[in-house]
DNA sequence: CAAAATATTATGTGCATACATAATTTGAGT
DNA sequence: ACTCAAATTATGTATGCACATAATATTTTG
């Protein structure tokens, strides 16, 4: 046999992909150029290309012009996952979302929140607490503070009706963001409104997000014990 | 003025992403077709086609056959991140990176881990703590199993001079995995390797990865209070 | 009038071709 | 040997065209 002859850009991919599995190519080793692998797999040198492209986006090889295209000695492969939407993720099981705003005002935050939103030291942010709830029981607990001087709107927005997060990816086109994740141990105001006993141990997770160098918001979600961030490979 | 006239894929790229930022294109509402951008951006439909692929991927617009594109809603941007490598983390903090592995052994693992892996109730898995080091100050801590029905060359495997994840990725070409976080609390070998208090609150991650229906390697990272982990949007 | 068959249409892909670009190699000149 | 410029080359991109595919829209049919 040779060419089961079925030219998708996916089965040249594959087809790449297992020669690399099965160590006929090994790690830091160089591969056959688009144009000879375009004649072994009688298809276009642009379908091979398509290929390549996606097996490098997804770190399985290294290319360089001139040099060539090599299987990538880390073969790091790059995690990806999606933001988790609290209201998609209680709905996903089965249940009835709602959110509570436990509090809303202006203030100026504290040195921590300062920094990472790169505020002065006496700039005054929005800062609202929000419980998300699953059926009446609680499924996270969030704390943000919301950058008035970039998003002046937001005054007078009503945030009850709307999620402060919805209203923000309708209103604001912001340009880049962070995401962290670590554990921590509950305060009062978690174990709180999460039900938690006091000593809890939770998972907080950090959004930042900016349009070029001004801050639009900060955003700590804490989840209760248990509960799992999943990423797929 | 109209058509500067660059017509890179990613000037097309970036030309509809203002539309969308500049909120010219409201979210949830339906853009040009490909034809007409084409014709607007006085490009090849290819081209615009490779920009629109792009956003898709991106997540800032939704697209579906004869339906059309249209500007996501949620624009649940897409994190993504590489799973870190731990050596490499250290070396970034100018510091020494050292592993020592505490215990090896075969044995049936515990009822979570079988089922993790998909293993029968009596089957022997190869078991390793291992404590990764920063200049002698530990780092993190990780218990992996290995399923030596996939991998019997594991057994022969000098562990103690290169570590277990880099043999695997040297010698096993997995064909897809898992990856999650959790906060949990520390139990006495994750206090007693890390050298924490006995309360401490830590951040685990777990990787599963497999060649088709068999698993490969189960691994939990814990990591020391404080410490974070971060994605890239 | 509802269900099934058919037409329509926007996106998705494959190909041949041409040219662009970034590295590396070659080689001329010192 | 060494330096710097020019030739080479593998990847990267743009384009026109044709056809594939998935949804939707329309028409036919029971």
């Amino acid at each position: 046999m040779r060419n089961t002859r079925s030219n998708s850009w996916q089965d040249i991919r594959d087809r790449i992909r297992t020669n690399i599995q099965n160590r006929t190519w090994l790690p830091g080793q160089l591969i056959p150029g688009e144009e000879a692998l375009a004649q072994e797999f009688g298809c276009a040198r642009t379908t091979v290309n398509r290929a390549l492209r996606e097996l490098a986006v997804a770190g399985v090889i290294d290319r360089k012009r001139k040099a060539g295209t090599r299987v990538s000695m880390q073969h790091t492969r790059r995690v990806s996952a999606d933001i988790p939407i609290i209201r998609l993720e209680v709905e996903a099981q089965g249940k009835q979302y709602r959110a509570r705003v436990l509090e809303q005002k202006v203030r100026v935050p504290a040195k921590q929140i300062r920094q990472t939103m790169a505020l002065g030291d006496e700039q005054r942010v929005m800062y609202l607490r929000t419980l998300h709830l699953a059926d009446a029981a609680p499924f996270a607990y969030e704390e943000r503070w919301i950058n008035t001087a970039t998003i002046p709107g937001i005054q007078q927005a009503d945030l009850h009706s709307t999620s402060a997060n919805e209203w923000l990816v309708q209103h604001v086109p912001f340009t880049r963001g962070g995401f962290t994740v670590e554990a921590v141990a509950a305060n009062r105001r978690v174990t709180t409104a999460l039900e938690l006993s006091a000593k809890a141990t939770v998972l907080r997770s950090c959004r930042d997000t900016w349009i070029d160098a001004r801050s639009v918001t900060l955003v700590w979600l804490y989840y209760p014990p248990g509960y799992q961030l999943q990423f797929v490979i």
